[in-house]
DNA sequence: CGGCGGCTTGAAGGACGTCAAGATTAGTGG
DNA sequence: CCACTAATCTTGACGTCCTTCAAGCCGCCG
């Protein structure tokens, strides 16, 4: 397919320019925070900035990492989204999450020392790689590493128990939306306006729904005229009504 | 009642004795891995020593932090089991988790900044606790801190995605079982005989079941002779069946 | 063209929730 | 020690939302 596919809403990105200097490191990172000028002092950047290591492009089905495989990294999304999952012994899938350009992706094999599910990427997708001793190790002199970790970590477990509600089908596809739509516009790019890089069933099998559900909600959705939906590409109309049908899973 | 009941299988608790010297720090704290005689050094275990305080007892219904609260503290469970549980707007209460002794409460606060959600005492709950900035900052000079919130924190994010999955109730009644069977042996407990300090219904709720959907599994896996269960007292006579049923979503 | 995977739509079936009533226990005060 | 009430738990009957099964449509690629 061409590069110039008319409903390509996301920025275009360029591997090699825009994130590379030791002052603008990735504007759109998890580590923003702590690193864009004025956050923090220079030598942090420059520490953070020679620990990291770009890699990439992975294409549509590759894997970043499999489950077993002993921990080494955690990884930030630069382009691209990755989807984790785990698949039990019966060769049944059971979708983690989906990671947007921003997000880090790794932070749940801390513990087990193995990547507990497999990484996948869904597009064409670039990442950066943290070694997670030697960012452990800068972490120990620069607390605001340290921090920005733990907030990492902590906010993953709200995440994580987002989506063990029982809500309807109805409510977790709305908050499934507005949670992208939060995300991306968190990132600098459209609210309203988005394509959707995971496949139904990836959808559905992440709101434990099934497929086909997933396809009836979203034309529910689109005859009350919330949102527009056309293949993968999504255009929310009426954000407040869908926050509102959400509010209960967004544990607000 | 006499503090001599008999179904009290559980160690009676001292607050005063076993757990307050410098060399053996609660030996069934999360943080014993840190501190237990030949795992770390002495200066360190000293330094978390003087960190701790210790609070307690709070009687069945007692909050220890309730929604909204600044966050200053996590906490470990010295006795008792803690309940964690957010309310919407609705009023409806969602039961993101039970806390054995020796197990943290509080971990998902740090990145709001707040506490996200409830902490309610089931029964007599004593706790140590932990000023999470003093802590952040002993585990900038002792790295051996820092990898155990580390991984606590990590823990928690596979904790939490366990229950997001949509399997039978009888599955999840399974699992919920096993987890509880295998967090009490892990701190030295019986594996196979214990009793359930929350209602049936709080069960319910962290399943996402209807309580009498639970009071239904538990009658049948007893008629299966899977289990054997007298008001809150539960003994597990097939634990290897139960894990099988389970294991799906044990994530194996 | 023809096959394949992803998506949509319809009809039937099942697992769990809801409603309602009864059973058992715990808590309280006489 | 014994009523009395409230809370928790159990059990049954019924309804519903979602899944499952099946078929057809569309875009993609060999």
């Amino acid at each position: 397919m061409s590069s110039t596919r008319p409903t390509g809403r996301l920025p275009a990105f360029d591997p090699e320019a825009g994130d590379g200097d030791e002052l603008n490191f990735c504007s759109t990172c998890a580590f923003g925070e702590v690193c864009l000028p004025g956050g923090f002092d220079k030598p942090a950047l420059k520490d953070l900035h020679c620990l990291v290591e770009h890699v990439g492009p992975y294409r549509a089905g590759d894997s970043i990492f499999r489950v077993s495989e002993p921990f080494e990294s955690i990884f930030a999304v630069r382009a691209g989204t990755v989807k984790t999952c785990t698949v039990d012994e019966e060769g049944r899938e059971q979708v983690l999450g989906f990671h947007l350009p921003g997000e880090m992706v790794g932070l749940n094999a801390i513990h087990p020392a193995r990547y507990p599910c497999d990484a996948i990427a869904l597009d064409t997708v670039y990442l950066c790689r943290f070694s997670f001793p030697a960012l452990a190790m800068l972490a120990t002199r620069l607390p605001g590493i340290q921090q920005q970790l733990f907030r990492l970590l902590s906010a993953d477990i709200g995440k994580a128990a987002l989506l063990a509600s029982d809500y309807s089908a109805n409510e977790r596809m709305a908050a499934f939306l507005i949670l992208l739509a939060d995300r991306y516009a968190a990132r600098g790019f459209s609210a309203t306006r988005f394509r959707l890089s995971m496949a139904r069933g990836d959808i559905a099998n992440h709101l434990r729904l099934a497929a086909e559900t997933v396809s009836r909600v979203l034309r529910r959705f689109q005859d009350q005229g919330l949102i527009k939906v056309e293949e993968r590409d999504v255009e929310l109309l009426d954000s407040p009504q869908l926050r509102k049908m959400a509010r209960c899973i967004l544990h607000g």
